[in-house]
DNA sequence: ATGTCTTATTGTATAAGA
């Protein structure tokens, strides 16, 4: 069967559920993952998702801040919360897919941004952030399947991971170094975790390295195309047992400017599982 | 980099987070 995932930072899923309606309605992905719902579960829209057929949901949200959901038509066979560094703010979810074979394990992250200076000693936000990543890659590298499975574990991690690894994931490397999301030292974790679970990068095995991908433009620049200032921090990650199921991927560059838009794109990946 | 958007509240302006 085809499998669709789709990721996407909605920046307050009740306030954009008419686009996340559109979009749905557009794309019809199997799977969507949202981070920043900003929602409380008593609150959160269950029935705009159960009407287009969405009719499994795995929801964590909270006050004011953070939040995940998976939204699917297929079904899940099992599902897990997770608390991160010691906290409990709705960051980290699981979900098994029973797509008829093996089920397919899906996290989906929101990894925290990190505030605005680069140094953990006077920055609490940065800091656990970086906690946040070395967490994520001893949690990956616990579930690496042993040498011996010879068909290896079929899981795939999506969601605003905040940090854009490539010196093309950002409009200009060298004027990034020193801000959050692009420091060598985020850099170095997330490489970490990618290593933890060997983890493929999805939309890069279609868009050459030397070659501009961006998932978010900041809500500050008054005209975001003509400016294109963004950054790759939405990722879809698969581990090289679905190798060979990956078929292809979409960013939904277009979709920045529709009215009230977040300041994310949707990142779609479609597998043959 | 600048400077915008969202949420919540000792609320109709301000603070915090991103």
């Amino acid at each position: 069967m085809s499998l669709t995932i789709a990721t996407w930072n909605i920046n307050s899923v009740r306030l954009r559920i008419g686009n996340v309606e559109r979009f749905l309605k557009l794309r019809k992905p199997d799977v969507l993952c949202l981070q920043e719902t900003k929602c409380p579960d008593e609150f959160f829209p269950h029935q705009a998702f159960e009407a287009l057929g969405y009719k499994h949901r795995l929801i964590q949200g909270m006050k004011s801040y953070n939040g995940v959901a998976i939204l699917s038509k297929v079904p899940f066979t099992a599902t897990k919360i997770h608390h991160r560094c010691g906290k409990e703010d709705c960051r980290h979810i699981e979900a098994a897919l029973d797509t008829g074979n093996d089920p397919i394990l899906i996290d989906n992250l929101y990894i925290p941004a990190g505030g605005d200076i680069p140094d953990p000693g006077v920055n609490d936000k940065f800091a656990h952030k970086l906690e946040f990543y070395r967490e994520m890659a001893e949690w990956f590298a616990e579930r690496r399947p042993k040498p011996r499975m010879r068909k290896g574990l079929r899981r795939i991690a999506v969601g605003d991971l905040n940090v854009a690894p490539l010196e093309h994931d950002v409009w200009s490397h060298k004027q990034l170094l020193k801000i959050v999301s692009h420091t060598p030292m985020e850099v170095e974790l997330f490489g970490n975790m990618m290593a933890a679970m060997d983890w493929i990068d999805v939309p890069r095995r279609f868009v050459p390295e030397n070659e501009k991908l961006y998932s978010w433009w900041s809500y500050r620049n008054t005209d975001w195309r003509k400016s294109n200032r963004g950054r790759r921090l939405d990722h879809i990650l698969a581990t090289p047992a679905l190798s060979s199921a990956i078929r292809s991927h979409h960013i939904d560059v277009d979709m920045r400017d529709w009215e009230q838009a977040s300041d994310h794109v949707p990142v779609l990946a479609t597998f043959d599982v």
